[in-house]
DNA sequence: TGTTGACCCTGTACCGACTACAGGGTGCAG
DNA sequence: CTGCACCCTGTAGTCGGTACAGGGTCAACA
């Protein structure tokens, strides 16, 4: 049979996080405060650990905490259409697109650069000319 | 003629950068404190503006301003070779194809997800089973 | 039984790179 | 001379944590 309570550290290590993380997730709210042993050490549940996997993940994907908390709230609601959590997922996707390719025009443009100060002077490079004022 | 001195509202609209990060930049040391008028309104240099510039532009390509101040430093005492320029882009550049293979993974992780809830509940909901731990 | 040492507790300050006020002063046009 | 845009300083807030300091708890081993 499973271990009924996780001690911090035990949660954290399952889910990749630090301990001050996971204290940190508590005081702002987005994971809700466990019972406490005795000894006052917190004692996470089975439903922390899935509620702090969820949150790992989804900000793995790049999802804000503000994000993770409306995806969150929309799963604690079941029954609802869950044509918002696609929505949300479209609009992040969008993000990541825009952010991909500002990177592919910053890669161009430095690895032109790149390899062109071989052996001149500062007062020549045509890195610190490049991003001179123009 | 050009004019001699530009205010700080001035110089913030000819580098597109908010008034308050100008200041900012004065703070902590990376654009050096201009000349004062006589009713203490910062008076900028046609150098100031060359330097924001820099500075501006070196943020856009995504250079922290940690990097951006070695890069001034190195421009500022010329005649030294530029190979450690090089080297700053370089290494720059390599962190910029890290961020695109990890934006690209989880762009294709993200776009599997999406429009497989078409019309179910939260409950089944796909996107948020595959958030959930496995 | 006593003492290490790993773990836990709270509280606070710090990081980068800004951004947003509050509460006041300046400068110019009508 | 009044209104308004702009400027000044100083401080606090943002996001998502991270890093202590200064203590308490617990289990193992001598």
């Amino acid at each position: 049979m499973e271990k009924a309570y996780h001690s911090i550290g035990e949660l954290a290590e399952a889910t990749d996080t630090k301990v001050e993380t996971v204290r940190y997730y508590e005081r702002i709210g987005i994971l809700p405060a466990p019972k406490r042993t005795s000894g006052n050490y917190r004692a996470y549940s089975a439903g922390h650990l899935a509620r702090l996997s969820f949150i790992r993940r989804a900000r793995d994907l790049g999802f804000t905490l503000d994000q993770v908390r409306a995806l969150l709230a929309l799963a604690d609601q079941k029954k609802q259409d869950c044509g918002t959590v696609d929505a949300l997922a479209r609009e992040h996707l969008a993000d990541i697109d825009r952010k991909i390719s500002d990177l592919k025009a910053l890669r161009r443009e430095l690895s032109g650069l790149i390899g062109q100060c071989k052996q001149g002077t500062i007062a020549d490079c045509r890195i610190l000319s490049a991003l001179s004022p123009r």
